[in-house]
RNA sequence: GCGGGCGUAGCUCAGUGGUAGAGCAUCACGUUGCCAACGUGAGGGUCGAGGGUUCAAGUCCCUUCGCCCGCUCCA
């Protein structure tokens, strides 16, 4: 825990009462963290909008990523090599050519109605499902056998099928009344396991251009790596940049998920913070354990310290089939607690995307590698010729935010503000306040001067109040619900000897400051 | 997608067929000189939406939208 002051009690366990996902969405709202979209007119499944504390607070997040990943990665830290981490962005857009998905695979599998097998957990496209009937056309109550064309079940179930009819036909799945209870499912033993047929939307589409035509039908990203595979060449050419390196992509995807859940965790419409990171082979073990051992130090870094965030290693029968190893940040939410709900993901993608995009666009995609090779007389290397590896680190900046806030609410009973949210410096949208105790007798002034120079110093950063109104109890207790983490009071005193007093929003404690000292002070703890 | 719960002021909720309410919050003025203080006052609602039954619907019925929980799903 961030705090170790023995007055404050450690936040609440997730999954307790007091930290309830009811109260955060409640607060969210109340102070304008989140707001559901289209909410004046009922809302709209599955997306979500930020208020202005919200919104600042994830472009805080976006920042602490660009930051930490492309202007300066790992904070310097070296790879393992030894070699500086460089890595390079790009924007790409949400709109690319539909072939771009074919490519990747997410047409392929998600656009098609399925059948799923409840049985043994297959899943088939239904306009390939086949089915052996008996050449009469009637099986009485005898079952008849699924299968998939070209693939080992068709024999399979041909025999069973012509042992039990004799003489059997093939027909299509779909031609057969439902519920499907005498089917026998491609390698299922007994019959009925199949579903019914259900579209997976995994992508939404679009039609491009003033006409509408079917034919022009384009998606909208479901994720934002694919947009780097496509310029691995263009920025290869173009920035000097060598192997190892890697390139930085962020922005909105898109995902049609059956069940949106979990407040803003399962969102139609999310933010992607991805980087896709280009190696040798030989070496991209290391640099996935690296990229691994990294985004887990950063997420630490920006407030999730506690126990409620862990880096789970993938079972090998979860990976994807190209994937020489996964690993995802995760947190504990409360609605996952006592599990945890997937911040990030640190693929291993071998060099499957940039194989598949060669292949369908039939442009090289390969690297030519100068520093590997034989040596040649002239000192000089002969080359490598070979396709990348790709490790990615892929986070959720939405899932990031939702953690920041989940992970900051607290609820500490014996204080006069129970609720506040103890957001990491770095990430808080209200970086500070300014407060006359009074709103007279010279205090305004002073601190109007205080905000003036807080504002030039660090407004670029987030945002700083100030507020004259109502007592300081209620003042305080409103920058603690906002996650302010330093409230600076002006009071009779500080016309005397310009001095201040600055609370801390974790312990409640204040401090005598001169006004002078103040923005050196906050530099400090905003980590300027 | 299936099952269950919920939807009344910004928030938490009361209101079981008969004039829409409370506490907190917000705003103003006054008091108060460091922790959601006190006093006085103000603003804020087509009771999620649409339809129906009824002399009369927040309340009963139907439909629909959204949120929450469980299952399912999540190469």
């Amino acid at each position: 825990m961030s705090n170790s002051a023995p007055s404050t009690p450690s936040p609440a366990p997730a999954g307790s009462p007091s930290r309830s996902m009811d109260a955060i969405m409640a607060l969210c709202k109340r102070r304008g963290f989140v707001f559901q979209a289209s909410d004046i007119y009922g809302g709209i499944n599955g997306f979500w909008d930020y208020g202005p504390l919200g919104a600042q607070l994830k472009k805080n997040l976006r920042d602490a990523w660009w930051q930490d990943m492309i202007l300066n990665p790992c904070w310097g830290r070296r790879g393992p090599g030894g070699q500086r981490v460089v890595n390079v962005p790009l924007e790409t857009c949400i709109i690319q050519h539909p072939k771009v998905w074919e490519a990747s695979g997410h047409v392929g599998g998600f656009n098609d109605p399925m059948v799923d097998c409840k049985e043994t957990k297959g899943r088939y496209r239904y306009d390939h499902v086949m089915v052996f009937v008996p050449e009469s056309g009637d099986p009485g109550d005898k079952p008849v056998f699924a299968y998939v064309g070209d693939q080992p079940t068709e024999a399979k179930q041909k025999k069973k099928a012509e042992k039990t009819f004799g003489a059997i036909k093939s027909v299509a799945l779909s031609s057969l009344p439902q519920p499907w209870t005498r089917v026998i499912g491609p390698d299922a033993e007994k019959p009925g396991t199949l579903t019914e047929p259900r579209m997976f939307n995994l992508m939404f589409d679009t039609i491009p251009g003033a006409i509408r035509d079917e034919a022009n039908k384009a998606y909208l990203r479901p994720e934002t790596a694919q947009g780097v595979f496509l310029h691995f060449k263009n920025v290869v050419d173009s920035t000097r940049v060598k192997i190892p390196f890697g390139i930085g992509n962020t922005g909105r995807s898109f995902r049609n998920e059956v069940t949106p859940r979990n407040f803003t965790f399962r969102s139609r419409e999310f933010e992607q913070a991805e980087l896709e990171f280009f190696c040798h082979p030989d070496e991209s073990r290391d640099w996935y354990v690296f990229w691994r051992d990294f985004r887990m130090d950063w997420w630490k870094a920006i407030g999730l310290a506690g126990e409620n965030l862990i880096l789970r290693e993938h079972d090998k029968d979860e990976l994807s089939h190209y994937s020489v190893g996964t690993s995802d940040v995760e947190y504990r939410f409360p609605f996952t607690a006592p599990g945890f709900g997937e911040l990030e993901g640190i693929a291993h993608r071998g060099n499957y995307d940039l194989t598949q995009h060669q292949t369908h666009s039939k442009v090289k995609l390969d690297y030519f590698d100068t520093t590997r090779g034989e040596t040649l007389p002239n000192g000089g290397k002969k080359g490598e010729r070979y396709m990348p590896h790709c490790i990615e680190p892929a986070a959720g900046l939405d899932r990031g935010a939702l953690a920041l806030i989940c992970e900051g609410y607290t609820v500490d009973p014996s204080r006069p503000s129970p609720e506040f949210l103890k957001l990491h410096p770095r990430v808080a949208p209200i970086k500070a306040a300014v407060f006359p105790l009074m709103d007279k007798d010279g205090m305004p002034e002073v601190a109007d001067r205080l905000t003036d120079e807080l504002f030039a110093k660090f407004g670029r950063y987030g945002f700083i109040e100030s507020d004259a109104k109502q007592s300081i109890g209620k003042r305080y207790a409103r920058m603690d619900e906002a996650g302010c983490p330093y409230c600076f009071t002006v009071d009779g005193d500080s016309l005397k000897d310009q001095t201040v007093t600055v609370r801390d929003r974790d312990t409640g404690q204040q401090q005598r400051l001169g006004i002078g000292q103040v923005s050196g002070f906050l530099g400090e703890k905003l980590g300027l």
